[in-house]
DNA sequence: TACGGGATCCACT
DNA sequence: GTGGATCCCGTAT
């Protein structure tokens, strides 16, 4: 069952917290490449100096970020890697939650390939380990680029829907590579999935 | 127009 | 566990 507007249209840190376990889909012309949400972070805009809207910031890049709940944010990051992130609350507030980490559940050896360039069977264990262990990695693995920036994902091509009813443990953490973001640094909004070895970093 | 740094990943030790 | 790759973006000239 697909997420619809009113499950983004909340305050950033529930979302993002609600996000883990849910079902990342991106169709590819019928070609459906899924995988589970295992580690978010939340970004609170104004008030978030590791967020790129901090203080209200209004660039060509932070734009989407001023789109409405349920809409994608993808950015480019050290000149190479995507990262995809879902807007939160309502259009004109400029926060929400980047995926960090997804379990591969479909697709997985279109994963593998776009990846490594072969099956998944044909995969190292440690190439296995990293197919979509980290922001940058599961954007290759479910093709996603900066074309995806501002998409609805309440619509046909990449979208959310509701995970199975297993029961986890939600850890509460620091986010990571945000050292320059001074008192932010330290604020909890990274949360995962206790013991899923798609975490990027425990 | 130039400069500095980054919400990362990979190869190597 | 460490360092290099590599280029976009924001800020300042």
């Amino acid at each position: 069952m697909k997420l619809n507007r009113n499950f983004y249209s909340r305050d950033t840190i529930t979302v993002a917290k609600e996000l883990l376990g849910k079902t990342l889909v991106h169709n590819m012309s019928g070609k459906l490449l899924k995988g589970k949400i295992v580690e978010t972070e939340a970004y609170l805009g104004l008030k978030d100096k590791a967020a790129h809207s901090y203080g209200g910031r209004r660039t060509k890049r932070v734009e989407t970020m001023y789109g409405p709940p349920g809409t994608a944010y993808v950015y480019i990051i050290y000149g190479m890697y995507h990262c995809l992130n879902i807007l939160t609350v309502k259009e004109g507030v400029p926060e929400g939650a980047l995926i960090r980490g997804i379990e591969p559940l479909e697709g997985i050896d279109w994963m593998a390939i776009n990846r490594f360039q072969k099956p998944f069977e044909e995969l190292t264990k440690n190439q296995r380990k990293n197919l979509t262990n980290g922001p940058g990695k599961l954007s290759i693995a479910l093709q996603i680029d900066r074309s995806f920036d501002g998409i609805d994902l309440c619509g046909d091509i990449l979208y959310l829907e509701g995970g199975s009813d297993e029961r986890f443990t939600i850890v509460e953490t620091t986010r990571i590579g945000i050292d320059y973001a001074e008192e932010a640094r330290d604020f909890p909004y990274r949360y995962y999935i206790e013991g899923n070895p798609y975490v990027s970093k425990v």
